[in-house]
Parts: structure tokens; C-alpha cells; sequence
DNA sequence: CATTGGAACCAATTAAAAATTGGTCCAGAA
DNA sequence: TTCTGGACCAATTTTTAATTGGTTCCAATG
């Protein structure tokens, strides 16, 4: 067989750690995917699978990999918990629920957010809005923005309520809604209020002020609901004064500012 | 072939549907489980398959019986689309987190409750309260409180935000914190607090305030957590004074979002 | 003596194939 | 007209096979 640099049998350990970086390094699998086989990587290391196993297990100890028994050796993070589960919870939402659990939601993950988002967080932030205004494409608009929501969710360091907010976006990205929401995104003005709107929601969270932050993300849902009614057109109109009458808006927002 | 009581062919329909009645009726399948298949009930009435569709969808149009296309013919309620995946989704949470969590999402159902809650809905509040205080078993009363804050979520009248409930209230109910939970019920006072909260929080519901009930809520989700915190003894302590400043009331959860 | 190679086997997972079951349609009989 | 029998389709479940990481053992190598 062939041997590593060296020949040496207690130095193939080594060989085949330097090779495994080289592979995950190169950036060849993207920053995420899936390796080869053991039994392959042995094969092409030209070392047997053990010293191939004891240089997996170094990388997965320093979280570079994580594997799982009968399915195989990936690269980056090990996936959330909950989002695996909820895959085919989608559809079978109306559409005025799905806004309002977003109206009420969301602005609470802003809050957080604006308590506990880290620097590089905000940074990354700033660059999605920035992309979904430079894109072009309006499929690649929805695609930032909804990135940049979901950051947003992350960044509330809350596990629990990020699997929730997941399972709210699988239902908002239902396939059945995707006219409703190409009609609503091409409103007037719809692209610069937008863009606004994020402006703000950032800063506040930047500024660390939760009752800013969510107030904005909540103009942010109210504006957005407003568009999509439109878009339905539809008789769902009584249901919206609900949401909003005399009745509750000081008592969302008394809720929240105090919050 | 065997007919049914007559033998006159325009009969079998009526014949199915009173045997198929039967074998509901008699509770064989204890109100829950599945029929033999279509093809099955054909030849055991004697009857053909076409007949014994038709009275299925006489069953199905009652609400008797639900099926699915590959899988078969089911009595009693057709399940519940989203919590049937949520079996396994329970462990894996941090206690800080669901606390966080439902503090900022049972006031926003206490508020729809009080903007959609039917009279008959807040009677049974009323009924559930009084419950609790009867209950001489803590678990007794455990179960009642879990039964109060549901149907409040479901007067809310959204499914998907009653569904988000129901993920919560799993993860809420896992076992593994059975100990804190009992720990924390015990505290002085514990039994008269909760009983005026929850009286607090329905009578807002009743008076049709959002802003009241939200608060109310939000009151009585902190007190609880605050037991628990208490419960939990732990090097959680510090955390409190935060959780009632007027900036940052929620920012106790700050160190465990490094976690 | 420690390390490596090679092999076999186990357990979890995935993929593919087969069987089951409700959904639909049609020509003919009662 | 209604019912029958049959055929076929589509969704689902069950079964089976193949893949893959996890583990153990032992001889060969240095």
C-alpha cells in the first residue's frame, strides 16, 4: 500500500488529518456538504479506514464535521433539532393567521435581538439589506429578505423561539401563497418603504434599544400586512379591523413598549 | 351475491349505511381506530365496493369517520395536522428559554382571547379557574392550569398561533422538569397568587380589554417565573433585578444566550 | 510493544421495490 | 336508475436491500 509522506506507519495518522483539512479548507464541499465515505477516503488516502476514523474523530471533537451512523460524514454546523421535524408541518394556514402570529411575533424576536445580537450579527444584518436592495431579481429580494428576518430570529439567542419562528416561515413560504406574494411585493413604493423599514429595525437593534426594535419591526409586519390584503383584495377585509381597531393597537403596544 | 335485507338493488345503499352505523356504534373500535378496507367491507355486506363508498362519504360528510388515500378508513376526529410531529420535537430546550418564550407569546393570545373569546368560551375559563382552587391534588391542579392557559390560546381563534401554543406546551410538559415544576408550586403563597391572576386575567378577557389581559398575563407569567427561577435555585439569581428594570425587563436570559 | 491493515459484524439510515388502499372511471347487469 | 364488477391511477405503507458509521478482533508491520 501506499504510504503517506513518510512511510513510517505512526506517522499516517498525521498524513491523513493534513489531507482531511486540506479537503475541508479548500472550500471543494462549500462550506457545507457531505464527505466521502470512510471507506472511500481510506481507499483514496491510500490508508486504512481506522487511521481515516481517528483523524474524523479530531475533526468532529473540534467541530470542523459531525457525522451520523448510516447516513455519512458532513461538513459545518450539526442541524437545529426542531426545523427537521417540522419539514412537512406547511401548509393548511389561513392566510390572515400566518400575519397576524407574524405581527405578534416577530417584533418579540426583535427585542431580543436588539438585547443580545452580537456585532458581527448587526454586521451581517447591514449586508442583507444591502443585497436585497442590490439584487435585481425580485425572487432574489424575497430570498435576502427572508435571510435577513430569519437572522434577525437568530440573533434573539432563544432556540426554542427560533424553531418556532422556522415554523412559522415554512408555512409563510408555502408554495400555495407564492402569487399572493409577487402581487404584494410589486406595490408602489413597496421596495423603497422596505428598505426603510430594515434600515430602521437594524439600527435600533445596533443602538441595543429593544422597545425601538420592535416597535419598527412592527410597523415593518403592519405595512406588509396591509400590502397583501391589498394583493388578496378578497372579503378577509373584517378580519383585519380586529387586528387593529381602538380596541387592541395601545394594548400591543403598550404591551410592548414596556416590555 | 347476498343482499341486504330486501334484495332490491336501490336498497343496498341504505343498507350499508345502517350496518356501517352498527359497527360504529357499537363502539368495536373504541371510538378510535381504523376500518376494514373498502374492499374488504364490500365483501364482508355482501354488497359491491361502489355502494360502500358512497356510504362512507355519507359518514365522512358527518364527521364520523376521516380517510386517506393509501392509508385506510379511520374513526373519530381526523388529527391534528401540526402537533402530530411534534411527538419527538419536546427535549432539548433550556428552561430560561421556554420562560422567555412564554412570556412573550401567552399575553399576545391573552390579548386575541379578549378580542375574540365567546361568552361560552369565558364561562369555561371561569369554571376551569374555580377547578384549580378545588383541586386538592397538586397534580389535579397542574392539569387544570394546563387546560386554562390552553383554552385561552384557542379562544384566540388562530390555529396556527394555537399550534405554536401546542409546541410550546409540549416542550412545557416534558418530563424531565417535572421536579422543578413541582418544586416551584409549592412556594408560600403560591396557590392564592395564581388564583387572582388567573381571575385577573379573565375578567379582562370577559370585559373585551386586550390591553388588560395582555398585561395580566404577562403579570402572571412572571410571577411563575420567577418561582421557578426560585425553584431552580441555581446561579440564575442574578438575573432577576434585570427582569423588572424598566429598559430591559426580560434581559435576565442575557447570560444564557452565550450558551 | 504500539500502530497499522484488514476483515468481519453490528446498528442506524437511506433507497428502492412491492404491497396495500382510497380515488376515479366505465361498460354492462339488475 | 342503481348496482356490479373490473380495471387503472395515485398516495401511502410495508418490506427489502443497500449504504454507512460504530465496534471489535487479530495478524502483520515497524
Amino acid at each position: 500500500m501506499v504510504q503517506g509522506k513518510t512511510g513510517e506507519a505512526h506517522d499516517n495518522s498525521n498524513y491523513a488529518l493534513d489531507r482531511l483539512r486540506e479537503l475541508l479548507g479548500a472550500g471543494e464541499l462549500g462550506s457545507e456538504g457531505r464527505l466521502p465515505t470512510e471507506r472511500a477516503l481510506a481507499e483514496m488516502l491510500g490508508i486504512s479506514r481506522r487511521v481515516v476514523r481517528r483523524a474524523l474523530e479530531v475533526l468532529e471533537a473540534e467541530g470542523l464535521i459531525w457525522r451520523r451512523q448510516g447516513s455519512g460524514t458532513f461538513v459545518g454546523e450539526r442541524p437545529d433539532r426542531f426545523s427537521e421535524h417540522l419539514g412537512d408541518i406547511v401548509a393548511g394556514t389561513d392566510f390572515m393567521e400566518l400575519m397576524e402570529v407574524r405581527l405578534r411575533i416577530e417584533p418579540q424576536l426583535a427585542q431580543l435581538a436588539a438585547m443580545r445580537a452580537r456585532p458581527r450579527d448587526v454586521e451581517k444584518m447591514r449586508e442583507l439589506a444591502r443585497k436585497i436592495i442590490e439584487s435585481s431579481d425580485a425572487d432574489a429580494r424575497e430570498l435576502w429578505d427572508g435571510a435577513l428576518h430569519r437572522l434577525i430570529a437568530q440573533s434573539a439567542g432563544n432556540r426554542l423561539f427560533l424553531s418556532i419562528f422556522d415554523v412559522i416561515n415554512r408555512v409563510r413560504q408555502d408554495e400555495a401563497w407564492r402569487a399572493v406574494r409577487e402581487r404584494a411585493r410589486s406595490g408602489k413604493n413597496a421596495f423603497e418603504v422596505s428598505y426603510a423599514q430594515h434600515k430602521n429595525i437594524i439600527e435600533a437593534i445596533a443602538a441595543r434599544d429593544p422597545a425601538r426594535a420592535g416597535e419598527a419591526m412592527r410597523e415593518h409586519m403592519l405595512t406588509l400586512q396591509e400590502r397583501l390584503i391589498r394583493a388578496t383584495s378578497m372579503e378577509h377585509d373584517h378580519t383585519i379591523p380586529n387586528a387593529d381597531t381602538e380596541d387592541d393597537p395601545e394594548g400591543f403596544r403598550a404591551q410592548n413598549a414596556t416590555a
